[in-house]
DNA sequence: GCTGTTCGATACACCGGTGTATCGGATACG
DNA sequence: CGTATCCGATACACCGGTGTATCGAACAGC
């Protein structure tokens, strides 16, 4: 590719990502779609011009922007399920996965931008289902690897199957954490949802009989939906 | 309220529900974000003196629209699911209701950039939770009307925690739909996911041994995620 | 049909944001 | 330390869209 051309240039790296993390903050606060460019330099403290070095258009910024950010979290996510032997202790990784997937409400609410943005053009959504497949492809290969011919999840098919159960899972506790903002029961109510979906027999090994109370949180996580 | 004032008006309602249909065209197609009032105006076949007559802002004109639209919606799966009697055929009742569901991608559209409007601003989030607790009561209410004390579903919690799965299944597949835009393969694994969700225990009461084939569709819905 | 009222079209002033061209100061390198 | 280069600030022309004021035409009621 084409490296060739620019010096080595390192304060337009420095000023390239205070532009980045100034459109992160200020499209988490008010929505793409309602946010000019002179808003991120003004919150990046720069003036246009910076912004005309380092990018021809908000939404070259905003892919950028997603890029970053979405690698990141799938590297996190990766780690997370990759953490532990391959005895797979199914409860402890939803817990690791859990807590990186949901960490963060503004990312969420930029990918959602991004989500709404790649419903119209084919080619960005090209990118998210990228960024998703690859996602459901480690979870996928998590619950094959470790489980082996064992307690095989539920009336999903394959691995595959319950891994695209466990992400169509995490879109909706999303949903309804844009909503409510609760992050605490969005937690909780993903890891209900991801063991009722996952640990569905009530009687994993004929071992257990009366079925384990810590499987089921019980009760609903508290005041969830309105 | 306020009625007096207003003559009758006939030809007022006919240009507004003409503006109000043409937004709905326009924000399906473009994204509310990315819409001008101009836009809205020369697909109803008006000029902005219309607008302005029946409508203050552009906001306006889409809260109208998304209430209109939900409230349809809502009066659509209430009557799914009081159809049959009060024994619940839970396929048969699934099946209709995610026909209804899931029947125009343009209305997943317009309630996408709704969502995004919402988890900004908690006006706006309160009117969509009414909305989804409106559906959500309905779903609990016949879960719990139909099947009394015999399968109840799973680790889940009361019928209201049920619903709320009902409810977070539905809005991961739609996130999924809004990529993809395969209608056919989201109605199918919308379906997969209730049945596995709300039918899973493979044994219901410690009578049944070998789980039931006929409950898990087996495989995965042809080509769905890519 | 006539008339008072209402509705929507047209014209205008205005503003926020864009993109470009230019310039001065900072930076890397010899 | 000198200098060529790069980068970001500033200024300017411009445009799409907005909101308002005004006017002619359609409409409802008699």
């Amino acid at each position: 590719m084409d490296d060739g051309a620019r010096r080595v240039t390192r304060r337009r790296v420095r000023t390239r990502a205070r532009l980045l993390d100034a459109a992160f903050a200020v499209f988490a606060a008010k929505g793409f779609g309602r946010v000019s460019i002179e808003e991120v330099c003004e919150a990046a403290g720069f003036s246009r011009g910076a912004f005309y070095s380092n990018f021809t258009t908000l939404d070259e910024l905003f892919f950028a922007l997603y890029q970053e950010r979405a690698d990141l979290i799938a590297r996190q996510v990766a780690d997370a399920l990759a953490q532990d032997g391959p005895g797979l202790d199914v409860p402890a990784a939803v817990d690791r996965v859990t807590e990186v997937l949901l960490l963060d409400v503004d990312w969420l609410l930029v990918k959602t931008d991004f989500l709404v943005r790649a419903a119209r053009e084919p080619a960005v959504a090209r990118s998210l289902l990228d960024h998703r497949a690859l996602l459901r492809r480690a979870v996928a290969d998590r619950l094959a690897r470790a489980q082996g011919p064992t307690p095989l999840p539920a009336a999903l098919g394959d691995a595959e199957g319950a891994a695209r159960a466990v992400v169509a899972a995490y879109d909706g506790v999303t949903t309804q954490l844009l909503l409510d903002k609760d992050v605490e029961a969005a937690r909780a109510w993903l890891k209900q949802l991801l063991t009722a979906l996952l640990a569905a027999p009530p009687v994993p090994p004929p071992d257990t009989q009366a079925q384990d109370p810590a499987q089921a949180p019980a009760h609903a996580p508290s005041t969830h939906g309105r």
